[in-house]
DNA sequence: CGCAAACTTGATGTTGCTCAAGCTAGGTGG
DNA sequence: CCACCTAGCTTGAGCAACATCAAGTTTGCG
């Protein structure tokens, strides 16, 4: 997402070409970069639990990371899967309103949700940044509510392979889906035996092609644009 | 929502003890005052058409609007019923990203979108406000995924009782339902036989009564309660 | 090499959709 | 004032999409 050079040493250091401070000018990153602490989750750790106390804000500088909600019985809607340049925690003050857990190697930049507040008093431009980015939050939220709601099998894994296609800058068909089957169930609103099928019937059709279970190879684009879209009843 | 008094002498007029400005200060709201039109709209009427050119942002002052986005065979999913207070058309700027309708006779406050945007950097705790106002929607955006993902049509249902009662102030159990069976259905992801199946189911259990189709009565609040929560395998 | 987790595939079941018919209520014109 | 008309709602019967249950298969790792 972000392409400008870092100003943070320890990023730099770490990611290379990787900036953080969220797109402001060189002041505001130099103040921001003053509050952060950088660290590593592996795979499948837990970030912070819907509930808990939310006295950080997090920015991810590399990685995949997995933000779900939980129905009491065990039922799972992940709502988002987030990679570089999102951040975490922003939702209403006091608790965190969703799980986050990474799903690759992750790499993440802390900010205390006190000094956080400060800055957005203090440095101008940044809380209009932020609104920018939990508008543009909102947007994909609706689009998935569309989804959720409105689509069918085919139609949403359809629509999840091309976001994960279009995460990636990665033009030439060849995607990678770093996370389960049940996750990718979780986020469409389905079993993983229908993702599974589903992968297989766009297979079938030589729409994709599936090398290994985590590396999808795009064969027919439009046709896949066509049913992400819902555009017609052969959609079905 | 909001209970304090109004600055704005027109507002008074119209809905006395209602305010706009979003809760701000006496300088910030005299000053956003100064940009505002008021206006109404007629059941049915439509405010602005996804896509369409976002020069303005509305604050809802009396009435409902539903906002919603179609596929493009006319299948629709209602992604919020919005009442007073709140904001239309924060998204990412250049287009509106869903299109808005009253359901009720319906004030409206527009504020123009270059005159908004200026005040956003001059008003100090104005971006502030937004932001979490913004946050505080992406939380609701949150919750509707996990209904309608994991939600079965009794839970969506009275989920969705539970929502309109929680909007009025009205604790006795009786809620209004403006909307139509389709626009619940919409806003569920069901069909209107689904949802009007599963309210005549509600009643006759004795959760609800339906005076008439507008009107219900929240007979047992802790079923519903249950029942919205997803606790129990009786939920199905 | 063995094991466990993840994935695929098949058979059967159930929820919610589709299609269809009748009901209710509010508004309009004779 | 009443009858009609229409939009919205309810109810029923049959069906399809997706879930559930149940084996197998593959893969990665110790």
């Amino acid at each position: 997402m972000q392409t400008e050079v870092a100003l943070n040493a320890i990023v730099d250091a770490v990611v290379p070409g990787r900036s953080i401070g969220l797109g402001l000018g060189r002041r505001a990153n130099a103040q921001i970069t003053a509050l952060t602490s950088l660290y590593s989750k592996a795979p499948g750790e837990t970030l912070f639990v819907e509930g808990d106390e939310a006295d950080s804000i997090y920015e991810i500088v590399r990685g995949m990371v997995r933000i779900h909600k939980l129905l009491p019985d065990g039922r799972r809607q992940i709502t988002g899967f987030l990679s570089a340049g999102h951040l975490l925690g922003l939702a209403p003050e006091g608790a965190f309103v969703y799980t986050a857990e990474a799903i690759t190697e992750v790499t993440l930049c802390r900010y205390k949700r006190a000094a956080f507040d400060r800055l957005i008093d203090e440095v101008p431009g940044f809380a209009k940044r932020l609104l920018a980015v939990a508008s543009e939050e909102l947007y994909r939220a609706q689009d998935q509510m569309l989804l959720l709601g409105r689509k069918s099998a085919t139609e949403k894994v359809a629509s999840f392979l091309l976001l994960m296609a279009g995460q990636q800058d990665d033009e030439e068909g060849e995607v990678e889906v770093p996370m389960t089957r049940s996750d990718i169930a979780d986020y469409l609103g389905l079993t993983i035996e229908t993702v599974s099928r589903t992968l297989s019937k766009l297979k079938q059709d030589g729409v994709i092609a599936l090398p290994t279970p985590a590396h999808v190879e795009i064969l027919a684009r439009e046709q896949l644009d066509e049913l992400a879209a819902g555009e017609t009843v052969a959609a079905c």
